[in-house]
Order: structure tokens, then sequence, then C-alpha cells
DNA sequence: ATGAAAGCGCTAACAC
DNA sequence: GTGTTAGCGCTTTCAT
């Protein structure tokens, strides 16, 4: 910058207006030194202004992966809003384990940002509870969360009881849980949507086997794929199918379909999260979707609020909040 | 950091080479400084390094879109690359529109990472020309690139001959394109592939039908769909599609189950990516594999050496190197 | 309309 | 083993 001043034989400070926009630099200096700046291909350097002005123009979303249509669904929601605010959003992702979750919140880089999403898999509200932050987090998901932090979730107990009410009350006796719970009093995404499952049956009043609970410890197709294939070895016969995503409903899908059962009559299936690839499978999944937008939406106002108190030291942080957005079924082929 | 310093009765420096782990500090010093971090909840602020150290620990990869299974599945390979070296991955969308392309890449953002992966859709090689960086950048991707970068291509024309070849050989004689190019003169993703569809053609001595070319701007499902669909109500006849990508040959497999054509006896169908889904889809789908893992590779490969000789000034840059990785086909269910 | 000075928080280099 | 000095490149404040 300073080379780009003196070639122009200005200030720095005037290189500094002219490349902000500031009002008070006249025309023609403004073009001699918008000349030099393309001349020399100079480009500010933004360490320097974020260490200076506090701001980096950027929001980060962290995330357990990237390569899994529930998160990238999600980023491209929280960019296009971000965007439309004039920043930008950048995506990392942690593994989904609970010491790289945590480093990425607590070791400084959120310092990077100008605000941060967080979709924790693993961390708990301890671990959280110890960290201090300047820059503004909204958290997002099922996992418990300190009081001190917005968070963001869907109705996951809720949405589960939908879908698994839908099946049992359109035919199906005996609808498997693929990545459920047998022991459901954890609060993770499995747990919860277990509970909603369980919820289901107790109040249509019908009894539950619990080999119908096929555990999993991931939920992409793969673990969709076996769950099916490991009931039907196992001889458990079943009717109806609750996957815990979306992916692993796509996994089912393809398994049945190996076994030659027609889905959605001899086994209905409905999957969770309704992505855009629901609409394109065969048959087309129905799903519970549990407002992805209202989400997207909900975590973008509270981060404006929170970056807009952070930089205005007269207004007060607004105070923590919870939102729980509410789920609703879509039904396609795959039920009845 | 001074704060740290005056409570634990230390020098700012001291602190900092506990922080770093640098060696000269006595362990009753570092016990003491790190209680007093802790009890601070002090956090580094990277910017200040970054400004002062000059690298960021970060690897930027700058694609179009992240809510696409090809880019975010080469974001998560080049992730595990790159986490393995220590560093991590941060990926940001331009959303495929050059002005934005362009932004993203010479705004100085840049300046942000010690090494960023580009995967431009847009932007040619003239605009490219115009900048200057500092930063190591290796472009991935068909856009023609200046030839003062290093840039890591798929073999989107051969990948396209075989699979229209096959499709050809194993008893297809009318074969469609989705995204076809009727002009294939440019040098992006569509034209580079309709030109392997139509070297198949000749090489095989069958002649083309233009109907069977279906342009289109998009390759997601959606247009998948559509493609086949149209085609069906214009009575153009085909029993074989290629589908540029994966994602419009989910799509497009889905339109054929509707118009009750099975797959693959009365028309076969291949995509292209190879991506994680084709193994889950009814068929599964048989795909041109481009040797995904290889570019990974060797982006990573690339970059590196860049990083390390920009860190190191004894070290010359390396010579920029363009590296076309080999395709394959990976048959499954959806051809014969 | 423009410039000079000071400092954001950190670390490399050197002194003690 | 620890402290001092200087400066990375920018912007805020105040002076001209």
């Amino acid at each position: 910058m300073i080379d780009v001043a003196r070639e122009a034989g200005v200030s720095a400070m005037t290189v500094s207006n002219v490349i902000n926009g500031r009002p008070g630099v006249s025309a023609e200096t403004r073009l001699r030194v918008l000349a030099t700046i393309s001349k020399l291909g100079y480009q500010v350097n933004l360490a320097a202004r974020h260490l200076r002005a506090g701001r980096t123009g950027a929001v980060g979303l962290i995330v357990p992966d990237i390569d899994r249509p529930y998160y990238a669904q999600l980023a491209s929601r929280l960019a296009n809003g971000v965007e439309k605010r004039g920043l930008h959003l950048v995506v990392e992702r942690t593994g989904g384990d609970a010491e790289r979750e945590l480093e990425a919140i607590s070791f400084g880089r959120l310092r990077m940002y100008d605000g941060v999403v967080v979709s924790p898999l693993r961390v708990d509200a301890a671990d959280l509870d110890q960290l201090r932050f300047e820059t503004p987090v909204v958290f997002i998901g099922e996992r418990p969360v300190p009081k001190t932090f917005d968070h963001v979730m869907m109705d996951n107990v809720g949405g589960a009881r939908q879908a698994t009410r839908h099946l049992l009350t359109t035919g199906s006796r005996r609808v498997a849980i693929i990545g459920g719970r047998h022991d459901d009093h954890v609060d993770d995404m499995p747990s919860l949507r277990t509970r909603g499952y369980r919820q289901a049956h107790v109040e249509l009043g019908i009894d539950l086997d619990e080999e119908l609970v096929v555990e999993s410890e991931s939920f992409d197709p793969t673990a969709g794929f076996r769950a099916v294939k490991r009931l039907h070895e196992s001889g458990v016969a079943f009717d109806g199918v609750f996957a815990l995503t979306d992916a692993a409903a796509m996994g089912a899908l393809r398994a049945l379909a190996d076994l030659r059962l027609d889905v959605p009559r001899d086994v209905q299936v409905i999957g969770f999260d309704n992505g855009k690839e629901t609409e394109f499978l065969v048959p087309r999944l129905s799903s519970v979707e549990p407002g992805n937008q209202a989400m997207a939406d909900r975590v973008l106002e509270l981060l404006e609020q929170r970056v807009a108190a952070a930089g205005d030291g007269a207004k007060r942080a607004p105070d923590p909040v919870t939102t729980i957005v509410t789920a609703q079924l879509a039904l396609r082929e795959s039920t009845r």
C-alpha cells in the first residue's frame, strides 16, 4: 500500500480511502490511485485490515462433515442468506470427533470470522461451558448447549413421532427403525428420534419389538443398506422402515430392491431431512421435513443481531434464545 | 496477551513462547503462564499472528457450489489430505458466476490462506492472466488456465468417449446425451464431454442424430429428469443415455421409471463422476470414474511443493505443471 | 481534500 | 531463561 502511495504521490491514507470508497477524495486523485493500484497489481492485506478493523467480512460454518447432503444443503441455505447481507460464508469440517470440534471452536479460529454457526456432533455442554468467546456464535443441532448461547434446533422427537405414526396408521404393524437406540437417554440425534418412534407406539397402543430397533454408528446409505440386510437375514419380519436420515433411507430402498420387496406395498419407507434427492429416488422417498429453511432463516437472524451488537458497543448483546422449529411430513411414493 | 503477561508477571514474549511450545522456558514459568491463560480465557488473535508470521494454517478451496455431490466429495478428499499435513481446509463457494469467481480469487481473500485450490466454472484464462498472486494456487477443472499456474484436470473427452463407446458396443444405437452441446467448440465441461461422445460415434461409424443432443444449463437431477421427459414427449426414439453428471443421470433414471422403461433392457444409462451415490440408486448407476482420488492427491502434492517454496525463500518456485488424470469406466446395473 | 502519528496483537532478532 | 525493541500493513484520529 505504501508502494502504491509513493508511486501515486499521495499518502497511504488516501489510498486506503480510495480502496474503501470513502468520500473526501477528489475524482482526479481517486483515478490516479486506482490506476496505480492496477498497475502494481496491489491487493489489500486482509490480515492487516482485520487486525485493525476487527472485522473480516466472513461468517464461518463449522460442521462435522461437508460430504453429507444434509450439511451441504444447510451450507447452501446459509450461504445464500449470508451473501445477501454482504458477507460470505466459509465452511470448515471437524470430522465429527469431539476433540477436533472443540479445537475448531476454541482454538481461536473463530476470531477469523465476524460470526460463526456451529453444528456440533459430539461435544457436550460442559465442554462448551468452559469456552470464552468474543465472536458471536449460534449453535444448531440437537446437542445440549449451555444456556449462554443461541441455539436453533429441529423438533427431532416430534418429527420422528409423526413419521412413525404415519406408518403405523397406514397399515404397517412392524416398523423397523434404522439407526435407532435401545437406550435413548442421551440427547443426541439418534436417541431423540428414537424417542419419537417409541412415543408413537405408546400413543397408538402398539407393542414394540426391540428387534426392530437396528442400531448403527453412521447414518449414510451404507448403514441403511446393511441394516435392512441384517434385519432380513436374521429373519425379523417388518413391513415398515423409519430411517433416521434420508441417506440411510436411500440405502434401505436399495436393499429392499435387492430383496425384491415392493415399496410401499410390502414395506413402507420414510426418511428424515427431506433433502433434495428424495424427489428423484425410485420410489420417491417420503420424509420428515424438519423445517430446513426456517432453521437457516432463524440462524441468520440471530447471528445478524449478535454481529450488530458486537460491532456496536452501544447495543447490549441480546439474551440467548433457544428456537425449536416445527417439523412436518413430506409424503411421497414410498409410503401409502 | 499483554494481560496474561502482566498477570503472570512475565513478558509477552514468554507468553508467546509458551503458547507456541518453543523451548527456552522453564517448566515453572510455563505452568504459571498456562494457568493464567486458562484463568483469563485468553485466545490468540490469529489475525495478528497471521500479519506477523505470514501464514494462516489454512488451505482454501473455492468452488462454484458446495451443495453438489461432486464438489462435496472433492472437498472431503482434499480435507483429508490437507489435515494429514497439519493444516485445515476451508471451503468457499462462488455460486458459479464469473464475476464472483474472479472476485473470490482476486480480491485478496486468498491472502487469508497458505494455499488455495480453485475450481472455476466461468472465468477464462484472459481474466486470470491479469491477476498477480502471492499465495500458491492450484487450479482444478476443465476451464483453460494461463500456463503460469498449476492445473489438474480430468480426461473429459476420453471419459465421455469410453462411456459412449460402451453403450454403442453393447447394443444401443441411439444414445442421447443429456447436457450436451450442439456447438462444442468452447473448452468447458459440457463441450468437452460432448466431443468425446461425438468421437465415439465417428470411430464406430455410427451416424449421430442431433436430436439426441439435449442441451441444458445445469446438470442436476432436475435437468436430467426434464431432458428425458422432453425427449420422450417430442417422440425422439432412444435406447441409451449418456448423462454429463451422475446427478443428471439420477434424474434420468427417475424419468425412465416414470415412463415404465426398463433400465438397462430398454434404455442403458451411464453417468459421469462416479460419486458415492451411484451404488445406491435403483438400478445401480454405471459411471465414468474420472480419477477423483488421483486428482485430489495430485492437487495436494502440487500445493505442498508451492507452499514449501513460498515459505522458504531459498527454494525457487517450481515450474507450473498441467496434469491430466486418466478416466475409466465403473460399470454397474444401468448398463449391459 | 489530504497527511502524520499512533497502534491493533503478535513474533523475529537480539540483548541481557 | 527471560526481556526489549521493532515492525508486519492497515485504519482511526486529529491536524493541516
